[in-house]
DNA sequence: TTGACACATACCCATATGGGTATATGTTTG
DNA sequence: CAAACATATACCCATATGGGTATGTGTCAA
């Protein structure tokens, strides 16, 4: 078995950097395929197939415009993604809490020299989001 | 080219179902491969070769404990993955909105059918988070 | 109608994947 | 030391990828 296809499930899909690159420009509103090719200097047709890709996990949506297609992004896909991986927020932040007692420690140890040093608050102050 | 590697970053290593479950695994606790393998029920070199994965793009740390590796998880390079992401969070949320308005007009109309169905009211709260 | 324009599709290809199976490496026990 | 145990690696393979280039399809203008 190979790879899962790209158009298996948003992960898939955003797992690719030049979508995502079109999911950010898109996010300032509708643009058209021209608009992208030129924003992302890819060509034409890869764009296309990216935005294929995204079609098809339904992170944007199309509307028909003359000779030119207008793209959409609908974030809706990208809620599963973000619903796993806020759930190890902790984890990073918990990251820092053990530099923090790491920071600690070493304002402790050298404490007499410098003790004025208190730089560890304010990552207190962000890590401080723990119930 | 082909798809970029899947350890190239947080994205590309998480797109994977069976390295999202070994994560999610792993977010109980330390774990040796063996019990990874049971858990999800997939052969061991599979397991370590996923686990490979996960250590390249540092997502995992591994610890020896005689002759068993105990793998343990590291939020940090998800941080990423959720800053992207999060960005979108109120276009879903956008979504809910229309949703929402949707609901109103079908409880205003159908109110004198059905006067105690609030069941909107819940999801207001959910989306109430916007500004 | 013909041509220019905007986009989608059809190919070709090098590449890495993830599962399967066999085997190497390292550790504990008898 | 040998055997059992726990992991890591080395292969083989079918498959989809993403970029490149050429061409089909539909729309507007002259």
């Amino acid at each position: 078995m190979a790879r899962a296809a790209t158009t298996t499930d948003a992960f898939n899909a955003v797992a690719e950097p030049r979508r995502r690159e079109i999911l950010d420009a898109l996010a300032g509103g509708e643009l058209a395929v021209g608009d992208l090719t030129e924003l992302l200097g890819l060509a034409q047709p890869q764009v296309s197939k990216h935005l294929r890709v995204l079609r098809e996990v339904g992170l944007v949506d199309v509307r028909d415009d003359g000779r030119r297609r207008l793209y959409r992004v609908n974030g809706a896909p990208l809620r599963a993604v973000h619903d796993w991986v806020v759930r190890y927020e902790r984890l990073w932040n918990e990251r820092f809490d053990l530099i923090d007692d790491v920071l600690d420690e070493l304002t402790r140890t050298t404490s007499e020299a410098s003790e004025a040093s208190g730089s560890s608050t304010a990552t207190t102050e962000e890590t401080g989001r723990g119930d």
